[in-house]
RNA sequence: GGCGCUAUCGUCUAGGGGUUAGGACGGAAGAUUCUCAAUCUUCAAACACGGGUUCGAUUCCCGUUAGCGCUACCA
């Protein structure tokens, strides 16, 4: 495992000439790291540029920053780019774009390609060792799954046999190998490890094929990249997907022959969709990848909070969790073991319906636990990208009337759609006719209306009385006075409450409305 | 096929040898305000199945089933 104490390196080394990890005890200022000996906590999150960044892969970065955070360790983020052939700069801008929108950050920050050298040096090293052979076999094409190989291979037999001295003459003649790892045969051997999550986990050897190392054509595999890397940076918890349980006893075989000692492991259970397949974006479209969930009008924290929920739980009956107190509450105990299903609808109508349920309720709730200047500078942007060219004073006295009316943060867009234009575009006339009314009571509201909004000062009380005092007046229902002039001035029935609306409309936007209104009646 | 992981309301979960099996989302009904929303109240809704162990299993063990993962010179 590996330590550091403030700024100073103690941990395993990569030692060249000697071909193993060696424990270094910070340099020069042994003494010091002495005293602050402490065991130093440094996770990582390892996407492979393959693809956009989808939500497990942002959960798995979430519950290691979450872990770090928490224990006062070091987020390192490492792009696992060694597949030459899939990776794209598209994809590591979209999984640098989902991070930064995450907004939670790391402190260091690497790319295995840069790191090749090393690589091969480990590989080298475990092959020196005896722990890995030559392969001469050419390299199987396509699919083995679909090609009807169905039967366990364990090893390529005839290779792990060859003697040292053929396999130096083949390779030295130029014939292309893949190194694999000798994993022990025939010995009962079992390799074992305690996840925190799963609990002590044991496989016998006999049952692990010989992995490979190296590539024929030079380029280490993930599993051999991920573990020397890891080592070297003196990873000491792995915190991954479940589909990385299996390939842990292998990873431990790794760790073990390149001399050094495995991290702890903390595998994740996995997100599914709602059928218990596995995401996909081809599958299931854009609702797995994270800057849907962002363009949708989602807010970072409330996906997070979602996220967490998910294969987690702080074991309270708290739902709404800010960050800092995901901080507080996270730890590895509290989680589970059983895939969760990320509950979203496959046809995808309105952006409502198609995320998860919860996903959009705790969005709203974090909306309405924004303060109201914060919440304003969250919509002003968005509002100003659709069109609508309000200034930050007129967001901020709509802001309140749509707090509570809004679940995605784009939903301003609908919600408070009337505040945005000069004039109205057409609506349906019957609309202002109010309840137990015909076209002529709703003729006779709006010119009330327009009479007493006249002279009336548009402030919340005032307009109350006013109003309801000439509902009075017509001998009408506080409702039926109201929903004319709502539906004159907003275009519809649904909206904030009439006063506050009309106090942010003012006095001319509202009186050339009803006009409006009052024309199309006839 | 081989090896492994998992199994509580529709979904996310709490719980754990004796509980009215708890919470949340979503759904339904009602209250409330000028509509909508918010809020409040109430309701429906679960321990996959079969064997053990035990006085007693949803909980522990075994099996079955189902789902998922690994089984690539992908990660």
């Amino acid at each position: 495992m590996v330590t550091k104490v403030t700024g100073i390196r103690v941990g395993f080394d990569w030692d060249a000439r000697h071909h193993q990890f060696r424990w270094v005890l910070g340099g020069r200022r042994r003494s010091r790291a002495l005293l602050y000996s402490r065991v130093m906590l440094r996770v990582r999150f390892a996407p492979s540029p393959t693809g956009f960044l989808h939500v497990g892969s942002a959960r798995t970065f979430i519950f290691n920053w979450l872990y770090a955070r928490h224990n006062g360790g070091t987020m390192v983020l490492r792009l696992d780019d060694t597949d030459v052939e899939r990776n794209t700069d598209a994809s590591v801008n979209s999984i640098f774009e989902g991070l930064r929108w995450l907004d939670l950050g790391w402190d260091e920050e690497y790319k295995q390609s840069e790191r090749l050298g090393l690589h091969r040096e480990i590989a080298e090293a475990i092959f020196q060792k005896g722990h890995a052979y030559r392969d001469f076999t050419p390299a199987h094409v396509g699919d083995t799954k679909k090609s009807g190989a169905h039967q366990t291979w364990l090893f390529n037999p005839g290779m792990r046999e060859l003697s040292r001295e053929e396999s130096d003459r083949r390779a030295a003649s130029g014939e292309p190998f893949a190194l694999r790892f000798r994993v022990p045969r025939g010995t009962a051997e079992s390799v074992r490890f305690a996840d925190a999550v799963y609990g002590e986990q044991v496989k016998a050897a006999d049952d692990i094929e010989d992995f490979a190392l190296l590539r024929s054509d030079g380029m280490p595999t993930y599993h051999l990249a991920s573990c020397a890397d890891d080592v070297d940076l003196r990873i000491s918890h792995i915190i991954r997907g479940q589909d990385h349980l299996s390939n842990t006893y292998k990873h431990v075989l790794i760790f073990e022959a390149a001399g050094g000692k495995a991290p702890q492991f903390a595998h994740l259970p996995l997100l599914v969709a709602p059928d218990w397949s596995k995401l996909s974006k081809r599958r299931h479209g854009p609702v797995v990848s994270v800057t849907t969930y962002r363009d949708a009008g989602f807010m970072p924290e409330a996906f997070i909070n979602f996220l967490c929920l998910l294969g987690w739980s702080p074991k309270d009956d708290r739902e709404k969790l800010s960050r800092q107190e995901l901080v507080d509450a996270f730890s590895l105990e509290g989680i589970n073991r059983a895939n969760a299903v990320v509950n979203f609808k496959e046809p995808a109508a309105t952006p409502e319906e198609t995320f998860d349920p919860k996903a959009v309720w705790l969005n709203s709730e974090h909306i309405r636990g924004l303060a109201i200047d914060e919440l304003s500078a969250r919509l002003l942007p968005i509002v100003r990208e659709a069109g609508p060219q309000v200034t930050r004073e007129k967001m901020l006295a709509i802001t309140p009337l749509i707090r509570e009316r809004i679940k995605l943060l784009r939903d301003v867009l609908t919600a408070a759609d009337f505040f945005f234009v000069d004039q109205l575009p057409p609506y349906d006339v019957n609309e202002l006719i109010p309840q137990k009314g015909n076209a002529a009571l709703a003729a006779k509201v709006l010119a009330c209306a327009g009479e007493v909004l006249a002279k009336t000062e548009f402030q919340h009380d005032p307009l109350d009385r006013a109003l309801r005092a000439a509902a009075q007046e017509l001998g009408l229902k506080a409702g039926q006075m109201f929903q004319p002039i709502r539906v004159a001035v907003c275009g519809r029935k649904n909206a904030p409450p009439l006063f506050e609306t009309l106090e942010v409309l003012g006095r001319e936007t509202t009186l050339a409305r009803i006009d409006v209104a009052f024309q199309n009646l006839k």
